[in-house]
DNA sequence: TGACAAATAGGAGTTAATCCTATATAGTAT
DNA sequence: ATACTATATAGGATTAACTCCTATTTGTCA
């Protein structure tokens, strides 16, 4: 939680309930949940937050690089709040986004032309496939 | 053109002349257009068509991997129709998807763990970015 | 050429995301 | 502490994106 004061600090986010509870929320979430499914967990916490506000955090948080937004064929946007390095398995066929963990991508150079042009906030391997379920129904 | 056959038969997909029509616009496309974009497109070669009808074909073909799916933040969803290996870079402020080139990305090789479980369609790097413009700005 | 499953158009319906405005509140300076 | 100001919020309204439905059409294969 220091660490959400401090990037709070460093983008000038104000520290509000709301953001606090969307924080929590994603940091106890090992899934790549939806908007909706954040607000529903988060109102647990805190009855009263507007769906708006969800999205407009989820939204500003993407944007500094805090949480990632993944996308798969035939699903809506939903949102990574993993910050260890990890890389993606996205299955086309049911939409499921699975993490895996392989040392080898994590030491990946970034190309210094893109360093030069870029600030690169995060970086992954995202493996287009289809599962073993989805295999076997054809 | 014959590519497009070829992928339809293996598929089981009929060689509609909608199917056809939305394959020619995406594969003169260098941009990652949303579903919306690519129907605008579409109508003038097929202007009858519907925008349900491009959408289901973009999720058909994302599903058997001719299509790659990309999201950024507060932006919707995107088709990437570039055949190519190629890898993205994803600026989180403005949304903007561009593609980029890079041989050592190229090669990486999928770990056999992976191999095993899934089918691999597609493989890339995916680096999250503020781009030069958007660093600008704040 | 006929039969049938698959695909389509078009509209209706649903869901997701955004905008709007009045109110509340975090941070800062006093 | 207190007051001030810009930021953030709730809640509803609006818009946009997407999906479903059904009658009709059309590829494909025998």
């Amino acid at each position: 939680m220091e660490n959400f004061i401090t990037q709070c600090k460093k983008y000038n986010l104000r520290i509000t309930p709301q953001r606090t509870a969307v924080y929590k929320a994603l940091m106890e979430d090992k899934t790549h949940p939806t908007a909706d499914a954040v607000y529903q967990n988060v109102k647990k916490d805190c009855p009263n937050i507007s769906l708006d506000t969800v999205n407009r955090t989820l939204i500003s948080f993407s944007e500094f690089g805090i949480i990632d937004t993944v996308m798969c064929s035939g699903q809506g946007k939903k949102y990574d709040p993993n910050s260890k390095p990890h890389h993606h398995l996205k299955c086309v066929k049911c939409g499921k986004i699975s993490d895996f963990y392989h040392q080898k991508y994590d030491s990946l150079k970034v190309p210094s032309e893109v360093e030069e042009e870029f600030t690169v906030l995060n970086k992954k391997v995202v493996l287009t496939v289809v599962c073993k379920k989805c295999n076997k129904k054809g």
